[in-house]
Formats: C-alpha cells, sequence, structure tokens
RNA sequence: GCCGCGAUGGCGGAAUUGGUAGACGCGCUGGACUUAAAAUCCAGUUCUAGCGAUAGAGUGAGGGUUCGAUUCCCUCUCGCGGCACCA
C-alpha cells in the first residue's frame, strides 16, 4: 500500500510551486481549449459525482499536454442567482458572504484532486470586474434594438417572489423550489432571442460533434413549425381575426374560430358580443387557473361561444362562429385558431361536447374515395352524426383534398403551398414560421444578481447607463429578501435609485431588477481566454488563438438552458464583431450522473451523499479518479460503489508493487505493452475511460503473471500512459526510478506497431455456425494451409463424419467455418 | 400523444465494416500464507445435465436476412430522458 496522503500532498505543492499548469498564447504550439461547465457553489460542498465530468477533462487535458497541444483548462464559479440567495437568507447571511465561503470549500475539494487549472485565470460571475462585461454586452443587446420592456403576463414565482424565463420551469413548476407558477402582468426587461430562433436550429446541423440527443432537445424546444396566417374578417365590420395554422389544407374544413380567453381582440368584440357577462366570467375563471391546471391533458374542454360574432372563412365565404376557449394559447401564435373538428384532434373533442358540424376535407391516401383522414378518439357515435360511417378509419391527416373548391384534389403538401400563394393573392393572410421558443424574460425582482444598467427618464424613458460608468456595481443593502411586489430589495435603497438621466440631466430613477442567474454563465467561456482585461470583454489576438472551444462537457440538463442562451449570446457577440466564431462549442459530451449506493439521487434527505473529502482521505484522490472513469460509460448513470473503488485502488498499488529492473521483459509483456499504449490514448480522445482502465488492468495482470517485474524503460511507458489518470503516483513513481522532471512535461509514448503484432493467433473452427474447435496458428496463415489442419482436427473430423461439406468459409486469423449436410 | 435513447451473468459493464458473447472490476467459492484475522497471492465462477471429457441452452419477446446476428431489417414489450391542448 503507498501512502497516498504523503505522495498527493507533495506534488500538489510542487505543481502549484512551479506553476505547472500556466498557459499562455503559445503560438509555436497547436491549442486546445477544453472546458467543463463551471460550477454553482452550493452550500452543502461537492459530492462525489460533482467532479466526474472535471475528472475526465483534466484527463483529456492531461493527454493533450503530453501530445503536444497548448492547453486551456479553466475553471470559475457561477455564484449569481436564486439558489446562493435562497441559501443566503435561509442561512440569515449576506449573499455574498455565503457564496464567498461556499467558494473556499469548492476550490479545497476541487484542489485535492489534482486538476490541471490555471488558477490565474479563476472568474467569478459575481465579481464586478466580471459582471461589468455581462453589463456590457446587455447594453450592446439594448443598443441593437434586441432588449425591450414587456408589460405582458409572465411566468411568476410565489415563493421565490420574482419572474421567470420559460426555461426555468419544470411541469409547470419553479425548477427551483417547486412551487407551482401562476401568470402575473409585471413589468419585465425582455431578450429577443426568438430574432435568433432559426439560427440557433440551424446552426445546429453545423456540430456534428454534439451529442444528437442534446440537439433534439434544442430542436424540440425551439419548436420550429411552419404554416401559415390567415386573416378571417368579422361580419358587419372592419375588424379581423388572424389564426396561424400549419394545415391550411384542412380550411374548408373549418366550422368555428377560436380565440384564446386572454386574446386582446376579445375586449374589441365586447360591443358586438350579446353574452357578455357569460364571456365575462369565462375569463375571470380561466384567470383563476394555474397553468399546470390549465394544460392537463386529461381535463373536458371548455369555451364559451361568442355570441352575436360571425367570422368569413376567405376561402369559401362561409360564415362560422366565433368560441374563446383555454386550449388554444394566448401565448403561442396569434392566439387565435381556426378549428378543423374532422381533422384535428382537440377541435374533434371540443366540436363534439359543443355540437358543432364536422366537415370532412380530406380523403385517405390508401384508399381513395372511401376512407378519410379523422382525428384519434373518433367513435361510431360521431360516424352517424356525420353520415359517413363505414368510410372513416383512424389514421394520419394527410391525404388528398375533397370539397375544397379549386382546390380539390390535389394532395395536402402541394395544396398548402398553393393555398399560401393564393392567400397572398388575395390579400389576406400569409406564409409564416412559428417557434415554441419564446423571447427570454430577463429581469428577476431579487436582490442577488447583475444590476440592469438602465436609468428610467420621465423625460427621456429608458436610457443606457453609460459604457464608461460599467460596472454598475450592486450596492449593499440591509434587507435582501424579496418583497414579492414586483420590485427588488434594490428598490428601497433611495440614494442608489435616485439619479440623473444621463441623456437630459434631469431627475431619473435606476432600473432595480437584476439579471437571471444564466447571464453570467452566457459567455463566461470567453473570459477565461482573457481574464484580467479591462478595456474589452476579450481581447481581439487571444480570442482568434484560442476560440472555439474545442470540447466542452457538462451536464445534459443544461440542454435547454444554459446551452440555448450561451449560443444566442455568442452569435450576437459575433454578430458585434466581439468573437470571430458563430458556435461558441465545438464538440460536447454530457456527463452521466452518480447515483448513490441504494440507487437513488444523491441527496442529504436519503443519507446516501458521498463526500469527495472522505474517499480522497482514505483511498487517495488517484483511486477516486480512476474508479469514477472506470464504474461505467462516462455519459452513462452509475450507482457508487465503495467496493469498486477498492477494486481499482487494488490496481494501483500493483503497480506500485511492480520491480523494477534492468532485465529485459517476456515478449507477452512488451505486446500487451504496446497494444495499451495505443489502446489507452485511442480510448481517452474517444471517452471511453472505462475500457481504457480495463486494458491497463489487463496489462498488470499480464506483468504479474510473468513474475511481477518490469524492465524499468517499459514502466516508465506503463507510468506514462497512467499518468493523466492517477498523476500524483505516477510522478513519484517517476521520480523514483530517476527520471528527471515532471513526467508531464514528457511526450506522451508511441506504441510499435511491430511490437504489438501477435506471432501465433487462435482460429476457431465451426461447423455450421457452431464453435467446435480452436486452433493455435501462425498469424497471417493461408487459407489452403489452416483449412488442411482444420479438417484433420479430430474434433472436427468427428462433427465431419458421415456429412457433405456444402461450403467452407475462411476469414484470416480469425475462423473457419464449415457448412454440412 | 410526439421525438430520442436503451434492455447482455448475482452486480457495474466489455465485444461494430456481422466472425470464440460475458474482457476488466465487484461479489461469491476454494486454496496458499497466518496462532487467528486483515492484507496479499493463486485457482474457479453465464445457466442446465455430468465425476469428467463433453453436450445442450443463452445477449428483453417473436419473426426475417445470412455459412454465421448482441451487431442488420420488421413487429412487439418494458425502462429512461426530452417535449407536450404549440393549432
Amino acid at each position: 500500500m503507498y501512502d497516498h496522503q504523503r505522495i498527493e500532498t507533495k506534488w500538489q505543492k510542487e505543481w502549484r510551486d512551479s506553476h505547472l499548469y500556466r498557459v499562455g498564447e503559445d503560438q509555436t504550439k497547436p491549442k486546445y481549449y477544453i472546458l467543463d461547465m463551471f460550477p454553482y457553489p452550493s452550500g452543502t460542498g461537492l459530492h462525489v459525482g460533482h467532479p466526474k465530468g472535471y475528472i475526465a477533462t483534466d484527463i483529456f487535458a492531461r493527454l493533450k499536454m503530453m501530445q503536444g497541444f497548448n492547453v486551456l483548462h479553466p475553471i470559475g464559479f457561477d455564484a449569481f442567482g436564486l439558489p446562493a440567495e435562497n441559501y443566503a437568507l435561509q442561512n440569515k447571511m449576506h449573499p455574498k458572504t455565503a457564496t464567498d465561503a461556499n467558494i473556499v470549500t469548492y476550490k479545497r475539494q476541487l484542489e485535492i484532486l489534482g486538476f490541471t487549472y490555471d488558477w490565474e485565470r479563476e472568474i467569478n460571475t459575481t465579481d464586478p470586474e466580471y459582471y461589468k462585461w455581462t453589463q456590457w454586452a446587455f447594453l450592446k443587446m439594448f443598443e441593437a434594438g434586441l432588449v425591450f420592456e414587456s408589460y405582458e403576463p409572465i411566468n411568476w414565482c410565489s415563493s421565490c417572489k420574482t419572474g421567470l424565463a420559460n426555461e426555468d420551469l419544470e411541469d409547470g413548476k419553479c425548477e427551483r423550489c417547486g412551487t407551482l407558477i401562476e401568470q402575473k402582468p409585471m413589468r419585465q426587461w425582455v431578450i429577443k432571442i426568438t430574432d435568433y430562433a432559426d439560427r440557433l436550429l440551424n446552426d445546429l446541423d453545423k456540430l456534428p460533434d454534439w451529442e444528437e440527443s442534446i440537439k433534439e432537445m434544442q430542436r424540440n424546444w425551439i419548436g420550429k413549425s411552419e404554416g401559415a396566417e390567415i386573416n378571417f374578417s368579422v361580419k358587419d365590420s372592419e375588424l379581423k381575426i388572424k389564426v396561424f395554422t400549419t394545415r391550411v389544407d384542412t380550411i374548408f374544413g373549418c366550422t368555428y374560430v377560436v380565440l384564446a380567453p386572454e386574446n386582446k381582440l376579445v375586449e374589441e368584440f365586447k360591443t358586438k358580443i350579446t353574452n357578455w357577462s357569460q364571456v365575462a366570467e369565462y375569463i375571470a375563471a380561466v384567470k383563476n387557473k394555474t397553468n399546470l391546471e390549465r394544460t392537463d391533458l386529461n381535463k373536458d374542454k371548455t369555451g364559451v361561444k361568442l355570441e352575436g360574432l360571425k367570422v368569413i372563412n376567405p376561402f369559401n365565404g362561409t360564415e362560422v362562429d366565433v368560441f374563446i376557449a383555454d386550449y388554444v394559447l394566448n401565448s403561442y401564435g396569434t392566439g387565435a385558431v381556426m378549428a378543423v373538428p374532422a381533422h384535428d384532434e382537440r377541435d374533434f373533442e371540443f366540436a363534439k361536447k359543443y355540437n358543432i358540424e364536422i366537415k370532412f376535407v380530406i380523403e385517405s391516401k390508401e384508399k381513395k374515395g372511401f376512407i378519410y383522414s379523422v382525428p384519434n378518439g373518433f367513435s361510431k357515435e360521431l360516424a352517424r352524426h356525420a353520415e359517413l360511417n363505414d368510410k372513416i378509419i383512424l389514421h394520419g391527416q394527410e391525404g388528398f383534398l375533397i370539397d375544397s373548391g379549386e382546390f380539390t384534389g390535389l394532395d395536402s403538401a402541394s395544396a398548402r403551398t398553393k393555398m399560401v400563394e393564393w392567400l397572398k393573392k388575395n390579400n389576406c393572410g400569409n406564409g409564416k414560421i412559428n417557434y415554441k421558443l419564446q423571447d427570454w424574460v430577463f429581469s428577476r425582482q431579487r436582490y442577488w444578481g447583475e444590476p440592469i444598467p438602465i436609468i428610467h427618464c420621465n423625460k427621456c424613458g429608458a436610457v443606457p447607463v453609460p459604457y464608461e460608468q460599467l460596472p454598475l456595481t450592486l450596492p449593499d443593502v440591509k434587507s435582501y429578501e424579496p418583497s414579492g411586489t414586483g420590485e427588488s430589495p434594490l428598490a428601497t435603497i433611495s440614494d442608489w435609485v435616485n439619479t440623473t438621466c444621463p441623456k437630459c440631466g434631469g431627475p431619473a430613477k435606476r432600473e432595480t431588477n437584476t439579471m437571471p442567474q444564466w447571464a453570467g454563465s452566457s459567455w463566461y467561456y470567453l473570459r477565461y481566454i482573457d481574464p484580467k482585461n479591462n478595456e474589452a470583454l476579450v481581447n481581439k489576438q487571444k480570442e482568434k488563438y484560442w476560440s472555439p472551444v474545442d470540447f466542452y462537457v457538462g451536464g445534459a440538463e443544461h440542454a435547454t438552458r444554459h446551452l440555448i442562451y450561451a449560443r444566442f449570446w455568442h452569435k450576437f457577440l459575433f454578430d458585434i464583431g466581439v468573437v470571430n466564431y458563430e458556435e461558441p462549442f465545438q464538440k460536447l459530451k454530457a456527463v452521466g450522473l452518480i447515483i448513490g449506493e441504494d440507487g437513488r439521487k444523491m441527496s442529504k434527505r436519503w443519507g446516501n451523499v458521498i463526500n469527495p473529502d472522505e474517499v480522497v482521505a482514505k483511498y487517495g484522490a488517484d483511486a477516486l479518479r480512476l474508479y469514477e472513469m472506470f464504474m461505467s460509460p462516462f455519459s452513462d448513470a452509475s450507482a457508487w460503489n465503495t467496493n469498486g473503488l477498492i477494486g481499482v485502488r487494488k490496481f494501483l498499488d500493483r503497480v506500485y508493487n511492480i520491480s523494477v529492473s534492468e532485465e529485459i521483459d517476456s515478449p507477452a509483456v512488451v505486446n500487451v505493452l504496446h497494444k495499451t499504449i495505443k489502446k489507452v490514448a485511442d480510448d481517452i480522445l474517444d471517452f471511453k475511460f472505462n475500457t481504457a482502465v480495463s486494458a491497463m488492468m489487463i496489462l498488470v495482470n499480464t506483468v504479474y503473471e510473468q513474475g511481477g517485474k518490469m524492465n524499468k524503460a517499459n514502466y516508465a511507458l506503463l507510468l506514462q500512459i497512467l499518468a493523466p489518470f492517477a498523476p500524483h503516483l505516477t510522478e513519484e513513481l517517476w521520480a523514483n526510478i530517476g527520471a528527471k522532471g515532471s513526467i508531464f512535461a514528457t511526450i506522451y509514448p508511441a506504441y510499435n506497431p511491430e511490437l504489438m503484432k501477435d506471432s501465433m493467433v487462435t482460429v476457431v473452427v465451426s461447423v455450421n455456425g457452431k464453435v467446435r474447435a480452436n486452433l493455435n496458428l501462425p498469424a497471417g496463415i493461408s487459407e489452403e494451409a489452416a483449412m488442411t489442419v482444420a479438417l484433420e482436427n479430430d474434433i472436427i473430423k468427428k462433427w465431419l463424419d458421415g456429412k457433405t461439406i456444402i461450403k467452407k468459409i475462411f476469414v484470416p486469423d480469425k475462423l473457419i467455418n464449415i457448412v454440412i449436410k
């Protein structure tokens, strides 16, 4: 057993003192930028799951260094936002005090794991010198017209007492505290991320090295759908209802139109509506529903007819009724839909309930003239209603148009094209693309965030804080508890709030909302490149040298939050010339969760949290590093198992205990050694750490089978390939064998293809596909020679006895298959 | 409902241009060492039958292609993740 505590402390100090991991813009070497999603320092410190990704990138970074790359592998802390503030509130501390203390803990915990971080590049999103540039980018967006003030109802968390973006919700609940979200009208700063929707979507195709699942999540989140907007004019009025649909081809089957209850048009129709009290009552009832109640798919569809109102289908002049119903969302499309109950499940349900006409306009592709496409949930009852009985089956909705005027007979797709042309020509609509992605609600009514650098002037409106006044620092405040009134605690500091207008010099007030948690993390990877720059967000030359991030590793839970925001922010910076690449992260890998030994998520609540400090103290950082890489494929979730950890520790002890000499190694050891050199490097670059570790175990097992001793030069090679995984132990053993300098200053060993080759190979002989014998033959043996040996083999002879050979298959150095009858 | 991913021993997992299924580790069994234990080392460990050589079965289920399928195709079941009254 080696003394891991002594060795690990010693080398960590050594590395620190020699600045081994300090990097600059070395033009003589190719650069490699590998990045982890930086931690959010919580009060409970790290558990063993957190560093898994950091260990992987560290191994990768060390290998790249040894392969001659200039590697940037930085770390920092993301510390603004709700979790830190809520933690501080709970513990009756100032958020800054709490955050600083947590960062100290995190740094200590990271340092004992022996990472290659260049701590001179450490960043912290709550540092005014950092958030100066978060504010700067915000102002640039403001300048570019991407930022606006909105008074629309937004997601409101009554427990966190703040508005939230769509991305901050999970199942209609607050992602942080689980409280049901309500819709509350409130003044908000909003960023037009939707202006970038198309680029965010299309550019995913430029990222072949991103995990497909994450790209798919983003595609779902952006939710592009192509369709048309159509104006239905209101009878006896100048007013119009604009609807969005992806199925213009079904418009001849439209038998009513539905508005979202919150749609502003409803108010405009007030004078025409004869049942206003009923309508008003419904709108009020909907307002009281939570989002969750409203979007419950199992509930019955409800709605109210707007009596006295008729709209006209532009295609056929048909007059149809108008309803308001909460199954139509005001936030998507135009907040109004044309309803085609024959070909839409939701409209069908509603129409059935309110006894509205169902008109079929799409004929089945498969059985022309007979079978109609209808929504799922269709019943025989409806068949009678529609007088179509046997002609109706349940299946998809694309087909050929019937009863559709001049468009009859066209297939759905070409009908849509023709109909959009028709709409344009007749000036009553147009093609339209909609996104599920909504604009980014960017203000929080909380204390612990970057102040939004805007000044409100009665004369000049919203005026940006001049660039030279940045950073606009977060002032100290006595009570930082959220007020719940829609104002942040900053509103109570009158000498901060009251200021003068930068434009007219008149009295004005500062914006008191702060930025969301995701602001600072949207561009932090750029700051590592140039962390102390006072003149610019990042120096152009340095940016050019290091950009883009070659490899980004982190949790898949950020797919539709951080990763969308960061891509957006980066594209904006590209547009204003700050960065020279359109996509910030070239390659992306998701890290799999480490769960508790009991199979549950590690949490205080279950008492199954494994603390890395204890593991490091007992088994060493190298064992922890090696184990986390060995336990499962990198992106898979997997349960902690202390016995498994002990297993890899045994392996390290075996490496330590090998007796080194000048004697020549057996060919078996040399052969496996060179195979392992190749496999380990290939596997690390492929993020297949588990098989890399297993390959090294096989090598060491071979060494022990051959007597447990190894030639010094060969032992040095073993240390070099193990070094990225177990940096402390290998550095120590490297010194022990008398090698000069740090093992990480050496060039990663090259394998010798000649020594890797096997002289003898096992060729399996199967009869009718079943393995019957193994032959040990010289590598590269000819088909003829191998077949002769096989046919003379006693076991094979027995199987072939009395049978006719139909076919003989030969795969060089692998197998022979004899087919008999 | 839609989209994506997955299912291999007691457990984590390995095996891809289709070619010995179960590498490596854990666990378990036996042995050596020890007064004893731990540690270490050695041997065994998919299941069934057999003392054994060996034979049969076997990668979620069923079917197909093939000399040969964990791997390719079809149908289904279960599990995980994402999206979801998005028109």
